[in-house]
DNA sequence: GCAAAAGTGTTTGGTATACACCCATGC
DNA sequence: GCATGGGTGTATACCAAACACTTTTGC
């Protein structure tokens, strides 16, 4: 979605005032039902019309880059208050076709009921697709579509970023199960409790389930100040 | 070194044929008996003239980026035929003072007395400067040079690219001393030892140091298609 | 009782760390 | 002999993987 024929002209960025060869495109990893999901928006004009890209647009002369993608983010997608975090530029002199952009890429976590998802600017439509199903993209958005899961996934065994996805309060398997939905593996049972445990990361709430057809389990939260103490003492995350 | 007036007019990139509001800046590590040095170029005119900074420039309107960051640093300092590789994209709003330039550093790790230093283009001066020990930087320079510092310490604990430093043969002594100089720490010689020959990536060359005034070691080379089958199959190089 | 998930224990093997120690060589 | 670095051995501790097992709860 990188092209000044498709950057959006809202009232943050007016036309005319944004720099023409660089761009911005963010990945915005959904999680929703033990299921990734990329977030896609549709081009609703120009050549590309009716295809698939990653949400992007350009930057605000006078704009920071990491607001500049916040804001792309919520005018083309409606999506908001989130973090985005930069993966890295794209610059291949024949990545677009239509003029020479360099793009850089960023990329975020959420759960993804917490967003409400409305096109806007340039895209007739943005919705989740399935990691495993996503369709054919523009340009070489798909390139950074599997740049960005790769980096996610190294990320999230190294940063505790998973507890963002889960409720504040959550069972030891609803932690179990987001790792495995976003590293796409299985794990045991026994042996990542004990990880987990052995971290001393998670305050126990002295709660249980309620209403479950099963042993209610014990409830945890993820607490930053705790993982803030620990990696000032040397403590490093890992799963 | 970024901005329209700096950017060096040379035959690979005429001027006037670059983007205008992105920049290159080349992160140079080199090591030298012991020391991490990094390499840095004086600003030959405009309101920094006599100032240091990464060497930089602008990149040509159909020039790959990567190969711009190559382009650049030849120009700029001379040296070529490295392996640069993307840190990623500086982009504060205010971070250039007299235009609106966003820069993407790149990075990389030399033996330093394999390459030949020759201040051109908007340099008038380039040199090493140990690590310990670099003048104040331009712009948003020095923060660039701290995120790479930590960007390469922990690549290359997790990828053998030290390797590229030392003669084709070394000792396992001269492998320790380099990881030591490049993450500044002192290394357990015994444990090094069996850490590197449990990997089963040196070469044994069957051969012995020369005179030297002490019982001499075996010299080991390291076999990139070693590590390549090694690493299909799923080993991961750690230091 | 049975299903489902909670939660514990145990065995095995690898590996990080710390440190003591012996070996070979030149001066 | 002694300094210098080469090279080996070993005890401790922890940690990961695999998997058997017991516990609690709703139906």
């Amino acid at each position: 979605m990188d092209s000044t024929e498709l950057s959006s002209a809202t009232a943050s960025t007016p036309a005319g005032e944004t720099l023409p060869d660089i761009s911005i495109d963010c990945l915005v990893f959904g999680l929703d039902n033990g299921r990734l999901n990329v977030l896609l928006a549709k081009h609703r004009a120009g050549i590309r019309q009716g295809q698939w890209a990653l949400p992007g647009g350009h930057i605000g002369s006078s704009e920071d880059l990491d607001d500049a993608a916040s804001r792309i983010l919520k005018d083309v997608t409606g999506v908001r208050d989130l973090f985005l975090e930069q993966l890295r530029a794209f610059g291949r002199a024949d990545r677009f076709p239509d003029a020479r952009v360099i793009t850089i890429a960023y990329y975020a976590l959420v759960k993804q009921k917490d967003y409400e998802v409305v096109a806007g600017g340039p895209a007739s439509d943005v919705r989740w697709w399935d990691i495993h199903d996503v369709p054919e993209l523009v340009y070489d958005h798909g390139e950074i579509l599997q740049q960005g899961l790769s980096s996610l996934r190294h990320k999230v065994r190294h940063e505790p970023l998973g507890f963002n996805l889960l409720p504040e309060k959550f069972t030891l398997l609803h932690l179990q199960e987001l790792y495995e939905s976003i590293l796409d593996t299985k794990l045991d049972k026994p042996n990542f409790r004990r990880k987990m445990m052995n971290m001393k990361l998670l305050v126990d709430c002295n709660e249980k389930q309620q209403n479950v057809a099963h042993r209610a389990a014990a409830l945890y939260r993820f607490d930053e100040s705790v993982y803030q103490s620990l990696k000032e003492k040397g403590f490093s995350f890992e799963v």
